[in-house]
RNA sequence: GCCAACGUAGCUCAGUUGGUAGAGCAGCUGAUUCGUAAUCAGCAGGUCAGGGGUUCAAGUCCCCUCGUUGGCUCCA
C-alpha cells in the first residue's frame, strides 16, 4: 500500500504534513514502505525517515533538503548515463555538494576529460525524457554483495561490507540502472531536466593518497532553467572578483617563474596594503598591550627538534642548509613560536611580567605540495600576524577573550561578516595528542566558556586540534566557495613544556606559563587575497593604494591640480594627477574601472577660482563640490576612523 | 605529490582538414584640451612556455620539462 501526501508550496516544511501521515500509521492505514511525499511537483520518498524509526517531527524536508533530493538523484542519472557510454567504468561514490552533487567514477584505462562531457549530458537528457520511475528494494547483505560482485562494482562490494551490521541496505533503480543508496530519491527520472556538467577532477578512494585515484565529475542541478542560468551567472560574477583576476588589473603582486612558485614579489600597489594593515594591526597590539619585536628568519636545527617540528611537519619545510664550517643544519624558519619562546625564556620572568604578549609580522617560509598553491591563498613564503601571548593559567580565560575581542574588532573596521567559527578539540582516541586529559580539559573549556561568555556562535570538532592544545579557528569562504582559515587563536600548553618557560609566582616558586599562539589577520598573503574579493578591489580610502586621483579638466587646470598634490603628499595621501591626453570621460572611466580609486576630484574653473574641488567617489551616484579645506578635513577623518566605504546600490 | 585541462603580443582572445602569426585594449608618436564611464590617425610589439620528435612543411600531431587552473591529499 502506498500514499502520496500534497503539499503547495517547496518552502513549506512538511512537518505538518508529515503530522498526518503518522496520523495515518498510527491508525494502521499505512503500513508500507513506499510512502511519498510529493513537495511542488518533485515526488520524494520518504521511505528512510519513515522506517528508521526516528519521529517523524524530526524530519524537516525543507526546500533545500528536497534541492539535495533532487541533486542526488541527478547524480543516479549522471552515473546511469556513463554506464551507458563506458559500460566498463566502474563507479564508487556520488554524494551532492553545495550546489549541486559529483559521482567518483573509475574509467579504468580509458583516458577521461571535460571534452565527453556533452555525450553525457546528451545521454542524460535521453535518460529524463523516458521518466523512467525509481523503484527502491531492500537487499539482504548476501544479495547485495552477490549482485554487484557478478558486476565486477569493486567498489561497491566495498561500501557494502563496511556498512555497519543490521543496516538496511537498500538500492535504488531506473531502467537497467541500479545503484546503492539510502534514498530518499525522485519518483522517475523525468524529474531531473535542469543541470550541467562542470569539472572533472581526480579524487582518491576514500579519500586516501594510497588508494586509487578515480575520475570525479562535478555538476550541478536546479529545479528550474532560470535557477540554472542564475547560478553559472552567479559563478561568472564570483570568478571576476577572484583576487588574481583583479590583481592583473591593479598590479599588487606577481609571482615569477625565475623566483619560484608560491613565492609573492608585492608590487608598489600591494605593499600599500600590506603596510596599511600592518599599521592597522600595530596599533590594535599596542592598545591590547602587545610588545613588538622581530626575529630572524633561519635558525638552527635544534630549535625544530625542541619544538617538536621537525618531528611532526619535516616535509613541509625547506630542506636544511648545510654550514661549511659548523656542524649544526639551519632552516628557514616555518613558524615564528619558538622564536618567540626564546624572547620569554631571555630571561627569568616573574608573574609580574605576565601577561606577556610578544608581536610580530613574521616572515617564514613553508614547503607546501606544488599542487596546492593558489594565487595569493596558498603560497611557500608568508607573512604572519603572528603574536603569543604568555600567562599563567588563572589568566588564561581573560586572555583568551582578549585576544577573540581583538579578532571582533578587526572584523567590524574591515567589514568582515562571512565567516564561523570553528572550535577544535583534541580526539581523546588518537594518540597524536599528548596524555593530560585534566589539562586539555582545562584549556578546552577555557575556550570553550570564553566563546559562550562573549556570545559567540561556533561550531566544535573533535580531533582537529593541534597537537599542543585545542584552538579556534575562523573559517572564511572565499569568493568562489573555497573556505580557508583566516585568523587563529590556539591554546598551548606543551611549550612550557617543551621550552623549559618558567616564571616566579608570589610564593617564589617556579610555574609554567599558558601560551596562546594568534593570528587574527592570519598572513598578509591570504589575508589580502581574502580583502581583494571581499571588497572587489574598491578599497576603503585607508586601505586603497591610490586614495585621491585628480582629474582636471583641461591642460589649463593642471597647475592648479599639481597644487593640490603637493600639499595633500605633505599630508601623506596617496594621490595622483591624471594629466594624460584622454577625454575627461576616459579619465574618469580609467579611475574606476581600473584602480577603482575611492575619491577623484574633478578640477576646472570653477574648482579653481574657488579654491574648491568637486568630489565623486567610487561607488555612489551624486558627487559634491565643496572647499579644498573642507575636502581635506573630510578626508583625513575618513583616514584616521577607517570609514568603511559607502554604496548607493548592492553591488 | 596525484588526476585532468590549459599555456599565442603587457592584458583579453582569434588562428579552418598541418602550408611558416592576427584583433581589441594597454604602450609609443601626432592631432585634439575636452565638465562627468572609451576623441581620431599612425607606429611599434610575438624563438606561438621551454626542449626533443614526426613531416617537404608544426602555433596546429607525438613525447618530455616548466608553469597556471580545477579538484584530491595536506595545511604547525
Amino acid at each position: 500500500m502506498s500514499a502520496e501526501i500534497t503539499i503547495n508550496q517547496t518552502s513549506l516544511p512538511l512537518s505538518e504534513n508529515l503530522r498526518a501521515v503518522e496520523a495515518l500509521k498510527q491508525a494502521g492505514a499505512l503500513t508500507d514502505t513506499t510512502i511519498a511525499a510529493k513537495l511542488d511537483g518533485t515526488v520524494i520518498d520518504l521511505t528512510r525517515e519513515l522506517t528508521t524509526g526516528g519521529t517523524l517531527e524530526t524530519v524537516d524536508i525543507s526546500s533545500e533538503e528536497g534541492l539535495n533530493v533532487l541533486r542526488h538523484s541527478a547524480a543516479h542519472i549522471m552515473a546511469q548515463a556513463v554506464m551507458r557510454l563506458y559500460p566498463t567504468a566502474k563507479l564508487a561514490i556520488g554524494p551532492t555538494v553545495e550546489n549541486g552533487f559529483y559521482y567518483d567514477i573509475d574509467f579504468g584505462e580509458e583516458a577521461f576529460s571535460s571534452e565527453d562531457f556533452k555525450k553525457i549530458e546528451a545521454e542524460m537528457k535521453k535518460i529524463s525524457k523516458k521518466k523512467l520511475p525509481v523503484e527502491r528494494k531492500v537487499l539482504s547483505r548476501e544479495e547485495a554483495l552477490a549482485m554487484w560482485e557478478e558486476q565486477e562494482e569493486i567498489y561497491k562490494v566495498d561500501l557494502v561490507r563496511d556498512l555497519p551490521e543490521g543496516e538496511t541496505i537498500t538500492t535504488y533503480s531506473q531502467g537497467e540502472f541500479t545503484d546503492l543508496c539510502r534514498g530518499p530519491h525522485i519518483q522517475h527520472t523525468g524529474r531531473v531536466k535542469f543541470f550541467k556538467l562542470m569539472s572533472v577532477a581526480g579524487a582518491y578512494w576514500r579519500g586516501d593518497e594510497k588508494n586509487k585515484m578515480l575520475t570525479r565529475i562535478y555538476a550541478t542541478a536546479w529545479p528550474s532553467k532560470e535557477e540554472l542560468q542564475d547560478y553559472l551567472k552567479r559563478l561568472e560574477e564570483a570568478e571576476k572578483r577572484d583576487h588574481r583576476k583583479i590583481n592583473k588589473v591593479m598590479e599588487l603582486y606577481h609571482i615569477d617563474d625565475d623566483i619560484g612558485k608560491g613565492l609573492i614579489l608585492w608590487l608598489p600597489n600591494g605593499t600599500v596594503l600590506r603596510e596599511e594593515l600592518e599599521r592597522f594591526a600595530k596599533e590594535k597590539e599596542f592598545e591590547y598591550g602587545y610588545d613588538r619585536v622581530y626575529t630572524p628568519h633561519i635558525t638552527k636545527e635544534n630549535l625544530y627538534q625542541t619544538s617538536g617540528h621537525l618531528e611532526h611537519y619535516k616535509d613541509s619545510m625547506f630542506p636544511p642548509m648545510k654550514m661549511p664550517d659548523e656542524e649544526e643544519d639551519y632552516y628557514l624558519k616555518p613558524m615564528n613560536c619558538p622564536h618567540h619562546h626564546k624572547i620569554f625564556a631571555a630571561r627569568p620572568r616573574s608573574y609580574r611580567d605576565m601577561p606577556l604578549r610578544l608581536s610580530e609580522y613574521g616572515q617564514v617560509y613553508r614547503y607546501e605540495k606544488s599542487g596546492e598553491l593558489a594565487g595569493l591563498l596558498r603560497v611557500r613564503g608568508l607573512c604572519m600576524n603572528d603574536a603569543h601571548v604568555y600567562c599563567t593559567e588563572e589568566q588564561l580565560g581573560d586572555e583568551f577573550k582578549r585576544v577573540m575581542q581583538l579578532h571582533l574588532d578587526y572584523y567590524k573596521t574591515l567589514n568582515l561578516t562571512n565567516y564561523y567559527m570553528r572550535l577544535s578539540l583534541h580526539d581523546p582516541e588518537k594518540d597524536k595528542f599528548v596524555t593530560d586529559h585534566a589539562m586539555w580539559k582545562r584549556a578546552e573549556d577555557a575556550c570553550q566558556n570564553g566563546l559562550d561568555e562573549m556570545g559567540l556562535d561556533y561550531k566544535v570538532v573533535r580531533g582537529e586540534a593541534a597537537f599542543y592544545g585545542p584552538k579556534v579557528d575562523v573559517q572564511f569562504k572565499n569568493v568562489v566557495g573555497r573556505e580557508e582559515t583566516n585568523s587563529t587563536n590556539q591554546v598551548d600548553f606543551l611549550a612550557a613544556e617543551k621550552f623549559k618557560l618558567r616564571y616566579v609566582g608570589t610564593d617564589g616558586k617556579e610555574y609554567s606559563p599558558v601560551v596562546l599562539h594568534r593570528a587574527p589577520l592570519g598572513t598578509h598573503e591570504r589575508f589580502i587575497s581574502f580583502l581583494i574579493e571581499h571588497f572587489a578591489g574598491a578599497f576603503p580610502t585607508w586601505l586603497a593604494p591610490e586614495q585621491v586621483r585628480l582629474i582636471p579638466v583641461g591642460q589649463d587646470f593642471v597647475e592648479y591640480a599639481r597644487n593640490l598634490q603637493e600639499d595633500l603628499r605633505k599630508l601623506r595621501i596617496r594621490v595622483t594627477i591624471d594629466d594624460g591626453g584622454d577625454s575627461l570621460n576616459k579619465k574618469i572611466r580609467n579611475a574606476v574601472t581600473k584602480m577603482k580609486v575611492p575619491n577623484l576630484l574633478i578640477l576646472g574653473a570653477k574648482e579653481r577660482e574657488n579654491q574648491a574641488v568637486t568630489l565623486r567617489r567610487y561607488g555612489l551616484n551624486r558627487q559634491e563640490s565643496m572647499s579644498y579645506e573642507a575636502f581635506k578635513a573630510w578626508l583625513l577623518e575618513q583616514i584616521a576612523t577607517r570609514a568603511l566605504p559607502e554604496r548607493d546600490t548592492e553591488e
